[in-house]
DNA sequence: CCATTAAATTCAA
DNA sequence: TTGAATTTAATGG
C-alpha cells in the first residue's frame, strides 16, 4: 500500500467497497458482518481513512459523529489528565473498533486516538452503524462481547494501577503488549518508545527505564532499542499472578 | 525532576 | 547508501 509521502492532511475517500484486504481473522467484526455494514443505502455514511504515523484522528472533546475500524497499522487511545500528562487507555490492532465510548449517548469523544503506524482506518457514522446494529442481530451480538471485554479489561486497570507497584505495572503492560501484538524473532512485534510504555503504566519514562534495566540483568527480557525481547514469560508472569492475571486482551 | 552522554532513528542528498 | 541531524534511551545527581 502506498501512502501520498507529503500530505499533512488526512486522506478521505469514500468507498462503498466492503472489501477488507488486510484482514483474514475469523473474528473480525467487520469482516464477519461485511454484508450487514456495507448495503446501507445512506450516502457518505462511510468512508476509509488513510492516517500517517503519529497523526491523531480523534481529538479529545470534538464532537461524536461515528466510530472507526481499524483495517491496518495499530493506534493508541489515551486520555489527557489534569497535569497534562497522558494516561495511555488502550493500545488497539486491526479488527478492533476505536470511538466506540462516544456512541450512543454521549455528545464529546472523552478520548483521543493517535496512529502508532501508518495506518487505515474505516469509519462509519453513527446512523450507519444504528441501521447495522438493528438489522443484524450476529453483528450486535459481536459488539456487545466487543465492549463486555473492553469493560473487563478497563476494570481490572483501574486495581492494577491502584494496587501494583511500579515494577509489576511495568511488567504487567509488558505482558499485555506481548500476548497482544506477539513476538517477532524474539522481540514484541510492536516498537513502543518507553514514554509510551509509562503512560500505560501510569508512570514516568525513567522508572519504565529502570524497571527495563533490571529485568535485563536478572535476564527476564532483554532491550535493543526500542525493541524488547521477553526471555522468561512465565517467571514474569508468577510475578503479578497474585493480582490476578487472566484477563485476555 | 533535570542534565549529560550514549545510542538509535530519520531524512535527504 | 551514508552520515548529519534529530530523537530517544540510560544513568547519575
Amino acid at each position: 500500500m502506498h501512502l501520498t509521502p507529503t500530505s499533512n492532511k488526512l486522506e478521505i475517500k469514500t468507498s462503498l467497497d466492503g472489501s477488507c484486504s488486510v484482514c483474514k481473522t475469523a473474528n473480525c467484526l467487520i469482516h464477519n458482518n461485511a454484508e450487514a455494514l456495507f448495503n446501507s443505502k445512506l450516502p457518505q455514511s462511510n468512508a476509509v481513512i488513510n492516517c500517517k504515523k503519529g497523526q491523531q484522528f480523534i481529538i479529545e472533546g470534538a464532537p461524536v459523529n461515528g466510530l472507526f475500524f481499524i483495517k491496518s497499522g495499530t493506534v493508541k487511545v489515551f486520555r489527557t489528565g489534569i497535569n497534562g500528562r497522558q494516561q495511555i487507555v488502550r493500545f488497539a490492532k486491526p479488527c478492533e473498533i476505536v470511538g466506540h465510548r462516544g456512541f450512543g449517548t454521549q455528545e464529546y469523544y472523552s478520548i483521543g486516538a493517535i496512529a502508532l503506524q501508518d495506518t487505515k482506518l474505516h469509519y462509519f457514522s453513527k446512523e450507519h452503524l444504528q441501521e447495522a446494529l438493528l438489522k443484524n442481530p450476529k453483528f450486535a451480538y459481536d459488539m456487545m462481547l466487543f465492549y463486555a471485554n473492553e469493560l473487563n479489561r478497563s476494570e481490572n486497570k483501574v486495581k492494577s494501577i491502584s494496587q501494583m507497584t511500579v515494577r509489576e505495572r511495568v511488567i504487567d503492560t509488558l505482558l499485555y503488549i506481548h500476548r497482544k501484538f506477539g513476538d517477532l524473532r524474539g522481540f514484541i512485534n510492536l516498537p513502543l518508545s518507553r514514554k509510551e510504555y509509562a503512560d500505560y503504566a501510569g508512570t514516568t519514562e525513567e522508572q519504565v527505564i529502570r524497571v527495563f534495566s533490571l529485568l535485563k540483568k536478572e535476564r527476564l527480557i532483554n532491550t535493543q532499542g526500542k525493541k524488547i525481547g521477553i526471555i522468561n514469560v512465565q517467571t514474569l508472569k508468577n510475578e503479578i499472578s497474585e493480582h490476578n492475571y487472566f484477563l485476555d486482551s
